[in-house]
DNA sequence: TGTACATCAGTGAACGCGCGTTCACTGATGTAC
DNA sequence: TGTACATCAGTGAACGCGCGTTCACTGATGTAC
């Protein structure tokens, strides 16, 4: 319940139990509480459709209809839940991109996939709402799985630059790896379900086999 | 929902005399009916979750009640479910791989791998509940995905046997096939969606990604 | 300064709906004597 | 042979439930004069 997803998001002093409402002008708080709930909802039921208003406010500590002071509807809240936690796997991916050196093209790409895997682990339900059960798209965006693909094409060319050689055209390399982590990351997801390895062996497995795909991509010297 | 309003009455207008009754003896044949009606629905709904009992009661043309004789319950459906359409998935590989020349192991391979994805592009519904949402598993027993990979494990070794090189051991090599067909199709499944390419081109799509694969994993000559 | 009012954040009860499931039943078809 | 009965395949109406959504409201906090 409180277990805080953001930074920014910095309650003080919750009371258990009881919700305090917000102050005057920081009604915009509990739209963030919302998206949060509604996050870790959908990482408890796996899937969008066990996720209800009702669930949602119960777990925020508000009244269902409090919801549409923040959100037109339910799909409402489903389209801005997508957004939000999308953004969020971007931001963690530039991080990580970022705290590798300039001169380490290729464990700059390394970072961000296991970035990538890592939410995609530990978050199943936002990773799945975004790239499996992805809603309606406008369709002059491109979808994030598109997204995705160009940031580690980008990567990808910057190894060349750096020497490495490819065995395949950069972006078909990177769908190469963007599929190849989404289905790894699938299958661990059904096995967690019944298998009882450690998240962290879970992980390993992940990045192991991403490594596998990465050095299947390149030619070896 | 926003259309609740409209959905006032909507009543069902089936033609009455479009089932007939089973006669003695034959009450099994609804037990069928029922499943294959339920996985027309999941194909066309793509989720388990909008799987209602009374929808395949109304797609088959029963009442609700009806089925109840033939599975315990809704979750006794959707195992039921499962059940069958992996089965007639197994069944379509193994008869692709028999079409092809015992002296061919590369081409019975890429028959059964091909036939895995035209299952998974057509039946996304089934597909996803096989892999993706796949219930609770004995403990015993084996995931479809793990008797998936010990087929095309055993597919790839039948290539080494017949002179071809692999850069990875058989079954890590096979993972990286089934992950990766599995990952790609996933994503066909997303964009069909919103994209309007047809059908046969994202199969065109597919396959060629997994050919893609393919030639990863073997050494080039 | 006090006070009237506007605005805000959020509530509680109600609504109509489709759902899974139960239960007593119906009418056709087979079987025993 | 006829007829009583068992069995079968399937029905119709009802139930309680949680859902999304609406609407009139409450009480606290700010602002104007």
């Amino acid at each position: 319940m409180t277990g805080q997803r953001f930074a920014d998001a910095a309650p003080e002093d919750l009371p258990k139990g009881a919700r305090a409402r917000n102050r005057w002008g920081q009604g915009d708080r509990l739209r963030t509480e919302i998206l949060v709930a509604a996050g870790q909802l959908l990482g408890e039921l796996g899937t969008v459709d066990g996720l209800t208003l009702r669930g949602v406010a119960r777990h925020v500590g508000i009244a269902p209809a409090s919801i549409y002071a923040h959100f037109p509807d339910k799909s409402g809240l489903v389209a801005a839940l997508v957004e939000y936690e999308y953004q969020r796997l971007v931001e963690l991916m530039r991080r990580a991109e970022a705290a590798e050196s300039d001169g380490d093209p290729l464990g700059r790409l390394r970072a961000q996939l296991h970035t990538f895997c890592h939410y995609s682990l530990a978050n199943p339900g936002s990773y799945r709402l975004i790239f499996v059960l992805r809603p309606q798209e406008d369709d002059d965006r491109r979808t994030s799985a598109h997204t995705l693909v160009d940031r580690l094409a980008g990567g990808l060319l910057a190894c060349e630059a750096a020497g490495a050689r490819l065995r395949l055209p950069a972006e078909r390399a990177a769908i190469v790896l963007v599929v190849g982590a989404h289905g790894r990351v699938a299958i661990s997801h059904v096995r967690s379900v019944t298998a009882t390895s450690s998240p962290t062996d879970a992980e390993r497995q992940v990045f192991g086999f991403v490594d596998d795909l990465l050095s299947l991509v390149f030619e070896t010297p």
